[in-house]
Parts: structure tokens; C-alpha cells; sequence
DNA sequence: GCTAAACGTTAACCCAAGTTAAGAAATGAA
DNA sequence: TTCATTTCTTAACTTGGGTTAACGTTTAGC
């Protein structure tokens, strides 16, 4: 069950045995249903996330429509990190997208973590760098490339998002609507 | 010269006489006359940036084309955070619009602040989260609201861009061209 | 295995942004 | 003040995404 966690940790910074244990021992595991939502817009996100085995999605409520933001996959860490750092209600739905094995770490655990093992002062700092840098990403992924291109990327760069999330999801995750999408595939295709 | 950069940090942290003195002792000026390059897309980024007099724009080139992607005004702090956090190159060109008068305060200097006067973490954690709220301003912005919603929105928050940046600039800022801002403007006025 | 729900594609029509080019207006630098 | 440069607007045309609705397919969950 902490076999994938504590390879993922010990990737990015030291510890010993003890420390590693310790660090398990705060971690709380959670199942979600396919659909299930995991985090709601509005409340304070109050855990970090590390998802252990299936995959979720970030989305907002639009004036009805939801906007998917993100889709994350097994091994990694992911939190609302606007929530986080500010404290403010969430603006995020997390949902699981199929059935989903959740490790879960509270704010007050990991902020104990900083004070009691430093190495967990630089975990937290990769983690927001993370977040900056991913959110960066995705800016410049929607400011510098028209939908086919992202379409395109998107395939090159992360073709399992294709393999396990609905093409609705990726559609409003590109910033398109599910007919443009299935009109940009006929276009490619048919170029093909 | 000192006296808006006193403010502004005393505002954010608490320092005594003797460490704002030794702080403000750290910096440098520099002058730059209306489109003069102030950091060049490539180059790492040395520096943090406080704006005295002036105005500057952030760009990148996308296929011979310019992209702005933000503006700032007196009294702010920036840099380009992205450089900044991974030392990585620049990917975004830093821009006078009008003649600006600039401090500048070198990374060395300011992780030496960092070291020596403890309250200088909370200014860089503090500058993190804006950098990164900010982005995700942006991004939620681009995502969220059409080109028209964007135009009338930032006339509503930030009308002192309208004054003082070019309107192609702006255009570019709200991720459409500048026939199209023409447009909106049109179509807005004639609505009224 | 069955059934309802979820999902993907297509068509027709609308509309807004892109492109290009031209000309008018505003502005900066000497 | 003048002139070159920059900036803004407009027009004509193209392109591609949004909307709505229908239909067929797949899938989840009992």
C-alpha cells in the first residue's frame, strides 16, 4: 500500500528509516467511487493528496458548465494550492474519474513535518514550485496555441489522458467544446 | 528616491531603521527610455524589480509575434519567477513602456537577506504566492471569460492600463488581435 | 445480461475572431 | 513645429469554434 509513496518521497529528498515511517503513519487512506467528489468548490482544502492507484480531475462550475482544469494520475502529490496557501475557499472541484486509492496528509501533520524533520521544508517547496511551474504551463499552453495544437500536444505529450478520461472532459480541459473536439480529430484523420 | 520602496516593504514586514537602511543600501537604479529591453527572453534572470517611475510590460515571441502577457506599474515588485525558481533561461521578455526608473536588487543580495535578517523569508514567501495568485488570475481569466468579458473587466479593475499602454499591447494581453479590440469597442460603444 | 445513463459524432446554422491592407489620427523626437 | 513613426480604426473576406439537437454506441452497475 506505501510502497509507491515512499519510492516517490525518497526521489526527491533524504530520509532515514525512522523518519520515513513517521512520515507514513500520518497518512490516512481513502476509496472513491468513479464520479465521487473528493474536494468541493468552496470549502478549505485542508490535505495534500497522493493518489495511490486511478485518477481524478480539477473542475470549476461556470454558469452551469463545468471546466476541467487538470487531470492527475497514480504517484503524484496534488492539492488546491490556491486554497492551501491562502487558506480561502477552494475554487476547485476535485473528483475522482474512476475508482481511486487516495493517500491523504493533513495541512497540520505536513506543517508538524516542516518543524520536526527539515528535509520536509524542501518537500514543500518542490511541491509549490510544482504548482507554479505546471500552472505556468497550462497558461502558456492556452495563450500560445490554437485548440488543434493542444489537441496535438496533448497526444504527444500524455496519451493516457486519451486511454482513461471521457473526451468531454478533455474537450473543456483544452478550452473547446466536445463537438469542436470531435470536429478536430475528423480534421486530422482525415488528413491522414 | 527611497521612499515608495520603504514604504511598500514596511507595509509587507517589519524591519527597524538600521535593516531598512542596510536593505535600501543593497540597491541599484537604473534608468531605460520608452521600449527598451530590460530583461531579454533567454537570459536568466538575476534580479528582482521594483518599479520607482514608469511602467513595463512582460513578452515573449511566438512565431515573430509578441505576446504580452502582463503589465506593472509604480510601486510593485517583479521578476520573472519562472527563471527565478528553476534558474532556467527567461522566456519572457521585460519591456519599458515609458521612461522607467527601476531598483534592482540582485538574488545574491537577496538570499544574503534572506540569511542575515530573518523577516526577508516572509517578503520572498510573500512574493512567491503573489507571483503565483496572480498567474492564476491570468489563467482563470483566459479560461473563464470571453474576449469582450476580459476587455470589460479590466477596464473595471486596472483602467490605468488604458491610460498608459498601447492598445495593440492590450490586445495582446487579453489573447486576441488588435482589429478584434477595435471591434469590441465598437460593437460596446454602439450598444450604449 | 439488461437497461439506463453516459458518451461520441455529426449536421446546420450562427457568430466572433483572424488576416490583410489601407488610410487616418496621434505621438515622439529632433 | 515638423516629420517620421507609431498607433488605431475600418473594411472585406476567411476560418473555425459555439450551439443545438439528433442519433448511434458504449459502458456502468444492478
Amino acid at each position: 500500500m506505501y510502497e509507491q509513496i515512499k519510492e516517490v518521497v525518497s526521489s526527491l529528498i533524504n530520509l532515514n528509516e525512522v523518519e520515513l515511517n513517521y512520515f507514513i503513519s500520518k497518512l490516512q487512506v481513502k476509496h472513491f467511487n468513479r464520479k465521487e467528489i473528493i474536494l468541493q468548490e468552496g470549502q478549505i482544502c485542508r490535505y495534500a493528496y497522493f493518489i495511490n492507484r486511478g485518477c481524478i480531475r480539477y473542475f470549476h462550475n461556470l454558469e452551469g458548465e463545468e471546466i476541467t482544469a487538470q487531470f492527475f494520475f497514480e504517484n503524484g502529490w496534488y492539492t488546491d494550492y490556491g486554497s492551501y496557501l491562502s487558506g480561502t475557499a477552494s475554487t476547485q472541484n476535485i473528483q475522482a474519474i474512476e475508482k481511486t486509492e487516495i493517500l491523504l496528509l493533513s495541512k497540520t501533520d505536513l506543517y508538524n513535518l516542516y518543524q520536526t524533520i527539515p528535509q520536509f521544508e524542501k518537500l514543500g517547496r518542490l511541491m509549490a514550485e510544482r504548482a507554479f511551474l505546471g500552472l505556468r504551463q497550462r497558461t502558456e499552453m492556452l495563450t500560445n496555441q490554437t485548440p488543434e495544437e493542444r489537441y496535438l500536444n496533448l497526444i504527444k505529450d500524455r496519451p493516457k489522458v486519451f486511454e482513461r478520461v471521457p473526451q468531454h472532459y478533455i474537450a473543456s480541459y483544452l478550452g473547446i467544446k466536445a463537438p469542436s473536439l470531435s470536429r478536430i480529430r475528423k480534421r486530422i484523420f482525415d488528413k491522414k
